[in-house]
DNA sequence: TCAGTAACTTGACTCGCTCAAGAAAAGGCG
DNA sequence: CGCCTTTTCTTGAGCGAGTCAAGTTACTGA
């Protein structure tokens, strides 16, 4: 796990101020991927003390705008960010509790990139979300 | 274009009552591929004359259980709905203007489906947005 | 150290959507 | 056909995630 210098020196390279809000934020993320921003903001508190939801609203959007974070939200679930950035990996949601985990690419580094017919567009991402269940529910199902 | 018999069909094919409503929404959605709701509604009033949002937001969940339509919300982009459905096909979202268009998967009729790890999950459905610049932002960036 | 700008606080507000209760109408059945 | 049950629609309030705006604080480079 990175330390607080470790994340100064990530806000420096992006030209932002170092500020105990950036910091708090990104210790934060690293330690909860895919966490939503409320429980973002409950982990900064409790490191912090009395922070603005406003400071960790417009933190998330700098580092996001700032490629240190990665912001997600799969349909019917609030935004979610992490820290693992620039290896192009996907996820897999749980449609019964809303789990996320990671998941590799499996065609190599920047998979499908071609689409078969791109209707004139300049693609520059393929993004996939793989929909499933996770084992703990696939277990109660079975179960009940 | 299919017909307002056409949709009835659909409707009693999902054992779903025959109302003008449906109808009309169906309908909507059919000429106006990935409208908002916004838009429907729209649509679907002007065809009508009065209903309620909430009629049509419950219709677009009934019909999107049922299977009739298919639910998208790429991020940062409000709830859209498409009656093309059942053929796994993705989508292009232009970054620029939030213009959407349909892709056939590249790979085959079910393509991603296998993560390289899949940590356990029953993955029934891979879904993927390409991300990139549609050719009327293109142009309109290089001719600024 | 100081100035200037970026970042944070506070509080109001918007937007997409949902909840709830009652009225209307679809469709099965006699 | 006309009634009855159930689903669907209307009306109107309400919620939550996120944004806007104005003013204060505090980084950072000179």
């Amino acid at each position: 796990m990175p330390t607080a210098s470790d994340f100064e020196r990530l806000l420096r390279g992006a030209s932002l101020r170092v500020t105990a809000p950036r910091i708090a934020v990104l210790s934060a993320v690293h330690e909860h991927p895919h966490a939503d921003t409320d429980s973002i903001i409950g982990v900064v508190r409790q490191n912090l003390g009395a922070v603005s939801h406003q400071a960790v609203y417009d933190v998330l959007r700098a580092l996001t705008g700032a490629g240190l974070l990665r912001r997600i939200e799969p349909q019917g679930s609030v935004a979610r960010y992490e820290a693992r950035v620039g290896d192009n990996h996907h996820h897999v949601v749980c449609r019964s509790c809303g789990a996320i985990a990671d998941v590799d690419c499996s065609v190599g580094a920047a998979p499908c990139l071609d689409a078969s017919d791109d209707h004139g567009f300049v693609i520059d991402e393929a993004e996939v979300i793989y929909w499933g269940t996770c084992p703990e529910c696939t277990t109660a199902a079975k179960s009940s």
